[in-house]
DNA sequence: CGTGCCATATTGGCCCGACCAATTTCCGCG
DNA sequence: CGCGGAAATTGGTCGGGCCAATATGGCACG
């Protein structure tokens, strides 16, 4: 693993207290020769971060001066730097996530059914299939049910399901659902969705596919919800551990 | 309208090139140094640009070369830039992306039927009835339609729906659907859904409401879809005016 | 003939210092 | 108090330079 740059870090460093709201929005950002010296390096290493920052919709760099850019303004790649803002992660952030990766795979489900290959068909039961077997001992949870998601996204054939996907997905596991976050998801209300899940795919049910992912996200939705509103409140708790 | 500068033009010139597939996936791109000289510029101009490159995700930059990412590992911001490449667009890209956007209007639709203030409504209500009205002789109908989607983007009050909508939409009305892609969207489909979509948000009717939009953005796909294979094929139509 | 290894060329990372043009800031004039 | 213009600030670009990591090609060895 290549040693992150100056420019990379510092890059980061910026985003980072931009999106914690350090500088308001339209404020301007300090100048290049400021930062530089600020952050000791040279001008043109900060330069390479503004570009970045600016790439990422969260600057918006021209002669005068680098401003910022209101959220609603920036990159989809901004969400995976927000949630990595806060241990735990905003709920509210974690919640229009999860809803959206739901209507997401709910559609890639619909798809999927309808047009898998062969082989996707079987990649796709024998996933859902494995999460059904550990449910009772879960392990890796999340990361099961993610590679379900790229399955799911992969055969919907949808260029842009997978880009959005990459967007929210990209070190999602790690930083918001971590193990001690998932394996307490109620089996009894995930086996027999699995079950119809797995059917609807074997008949070729697209609608019924569709609706078993969105009752699987909506369970995931409120444990998670739950779970990190626990967190909040009790900060000492489980959260800390794999820090 | 500040002039784009210099390594502005060449990270999009590089950026085209890339998903142009000018460069195989994992091929090493020219070396900054081949570059700066290619285009006539200092190193750290093209330094510059490469460094928008990777934040964007088409390539990936590191001692030893900087190398051509596959696509499907890029931000959802290439989206765009993809379907600026050809003239017609991609029928495909174009119904994947519109794919996408009905999925994400139709939980937007939802939700803002939902918990929409009664400003957030209304405003929905009066852009409904002004597409309605214009039915007869279509003006403008593609930017309408953006401006009633941003207004259920922004009622569902999910800042991820805001941010992938984004991705998808800037500059999108002008590439992708200018006035004569739209204009012959037949009335007597559309009119009828608006009216129950107007109806459905009127009575709180979320499940009415999303329903209303599935079928209102099916039938512009279907209509994109069509125009759009008819242009591929008489590439001398009326395709050209606005150019 | 194939394979592992090492010297060398190449490449990106970063720095110094400088000039220009666009923008912003500030101040004095009306 | 408002406004116009000078001065300061800021980003854009350039030329040149050093280092460390990576890639490459050829040589010795099995």
């Amino acid at each position: 693993m290549p040693k992150p740059s100056q420019h990379t870090s510092i890059a980061a460093s910026l985003r980072d207290d931009i999106l914690r709201g350090q500088y308001r929005e339209g404020e301007r950002l300090p100048s290049e020769r400021d930062l530089a010296e600020r952050f000791g390096v040279h001008r043109s290493t900060i330069r390479e971060a503004f570009k970045r920052l600016e790439q990422l919709g969260v600057a918006d760099i021209q002669r005068g001066g680098a401003r910022v850019n209101p959220i609603e303004q920036a990159s989809l790649d901004v969400v995976e730097h927000l949630l990595a803002l806060e241990d735990p992660p905003s709920p509210e952030l974690v919640d229009q996530t999860l809803e959206t990766m739901s209507g997401l795979l709910a559609m890639s489900a619909r798809l999927a059914t309808e047009r898998a290959t062969d082989d996707q068909r079987d990649a796709l039961l024998d996933k859902i299939r494995e999460i059904a077997r550990d449910t009772e001992q879960p392990s890796r949870r999340a990361s099961r049910f993610s590679e379900l998601g790229d399955l799911f996204v992969e055969a919907s054939g949808n260029l842009v399901f997978r880009l959005v996907r990459n967007g929210l997905q990209s070190r999602y596991s790690e930083y918001v659902m971590p193990d001690h976050r998932t394996d307490r998801v109620p089996a009894a209300a995930v086996t027999p969705l699995l079950e119809s899940l797995a059917i609807a795919i074997e008949t070729g049910d697209a609608e019924a596919a569709s609706e078993a992912i969105l009752a699987l996200t909506s369970e995931l939705r409120l444990h998670m919800r739950e779970t990190l509103e626990a967190e909040r409140s009790a900060p000492t708790a489980a959260g800390g551990i794999g820090r």
